[in-house]
DNA sequence: CGAGCGATTGAAAAGACTCAACCACCGTGG
DNA sequence: CCACGGTGGTTGAGTCTTTTCAATCGCTCG
């Protein structure tokens, strides 16, 4: 299915220092580099499943991801966006259930996989690991429940303003182009993360054209207006 | 502002079992004991708000809490339903940051507060403990997510449904009448946990009521159709 | 070149919200 | 004791938002 690569090691890598895995000690991280694995995934490649247990954490080493839902009629709800350094799958480890998001690579992403035992060595061993995972946890339940709130109750507009500023957040922009945010998404995605069908999602994008918020070329996206964007995004707060 | 009660023995706490604490060792149970404080609530009074440092981690003793976030136009969500042994205020407190929630008594409720250091002595002190309050995050932000897709992709009509069986589990139905929850919530409380307006809560109540699903008599609400509603709850999932 | 998918637009319908009025109940103070 | 005012619940009507369905367009890939 995917590609699996030489596994890179976590004792060099570039985003250990932001990562979960900041405090983990040499010894540690000799055994997490020689029992994880590391694959390549493709643009669109699913890494695992709703209702499928988990084999381990996942960890980005390169590339973006997106954490989704599939709710009742088929429709998408992106839940998360992960990028370099980022890890996913570990809640439905934590507790032991089948996953209950689904994960897919946005584009071609190098992603490696600690096994479930190594994650729990981890967790029961050193007590700054599971302080890191309890901070990632309150700080994605606090995410959470602020868009519960959002979902119920502000319209599509000022939903969309703030998903494109999440996007700007987590993946920044072009190089060379500071307006331009960089990653690439399908309408039906960019619908799943503000939480609406696509053609609402398409027309509230015009909107924002039409206003001169925003541009769009394909599925490059330019922020033209962000003061304005925030002020949107941040309205009924 | 609220009475301060004589404080009751964590450790002869009948909630304990099923509690966070339910592994805590004898002498971090009496360090608890001598540093908690113990108080009452009568009804509709605040326990903590939204946007205020937390001080400690309540833990109901006796009684009914609800946990709301208030939204851009004074509209109340209620994101979680509290009853004797859980605890309510531990995110922002391990996060460090003001509350993201507030949280009020839906009856006269008797809650103890561990005081912010013994909750992290505890935390650093007891590996179980810690192990308690990951799967507490884990399952709460499973909830959550939960709740974004629902709220996101179902009619109001299939959450309500939801509702009225998560009233039902939290807080089962009255003695002598295995028909009625156990637990008078106003319209307004009702249509925040829904995440919808008052006016189209009632709406939907009179049409459960049309339809011989449940009855209402003021605040009491019986369930007259379980396996009706539970379809009409889960049809989109 | 044609099939097919993703994006877009239009039109209609459904769902939910708002506003306003009204009712029912409750407790208070005269 | 009763009139009063207030609060919470209910209903109706109209409006706005969002969804749905259908059709079109444009592009890409075989």
């Amino acid at each position: 299915m995917m590609q699996q690569l030489q596994r890179p090691y976590c004792a060099r890598c570039q985003h250990r220092i932001r990562s979960i895995l900041r405090d983990v000690d040499d010894y540690a991280l000799e055994n997490l580099d020689s029992t994880k694995a590391c694959y390549l995934y493709k643009k669109g490649q699913v890494i695992f499943s709703e209702g499928i247990p988990p084999t381990g954490l996942f960890c980005v080493h390169k590339g973006k991801v997106k954490v989704y839902k599939t709710g009742g009629e088929g429709r998408e709800k992106i839940m998360r966006l992960a990028k370099n350094g980022d890890v996913i799958g570990y809640r439905s480890l934590l507790t032991g259930e089948p996953s209950s998001v689904s994960a897919a690579a946005l584009e071609e992403s190098v992603i490696c996989c600690i096994p479930q035992e190594t994650f729990f060595k981890l967790l029961r061993g050193n007590g700054g690991f599971s302080m890191r995972i309890i901070e990632l946890l309150s700080a994605e339940l606090g995410r959470a429940e602020e868009e519960i709130v959002h979902i119920a109750q502000k319209p599509v507009r000022e939903r969309l303003a703030e998903a494109l500023l999440l996007l700007k957040d987590t993946y920044g922009t072009e190089d060379g182009d500071s307006s331009a945010l960089n990653v690439r998404l399908s309408r039906e995605e960019l619908a799943g993360i503000v939480g609406t069908a696509v053609e609402t999602l398409v027309r509230a994008l015009a909107e924002f054209k039409r206003q001169r918020l925003i541009s769009t070329e394909k599925k490059k996206i330019r922020i033209l207006d962000l003061p304005r964007l925030i002020e949107i995004g941040n309205l009924h707060d």
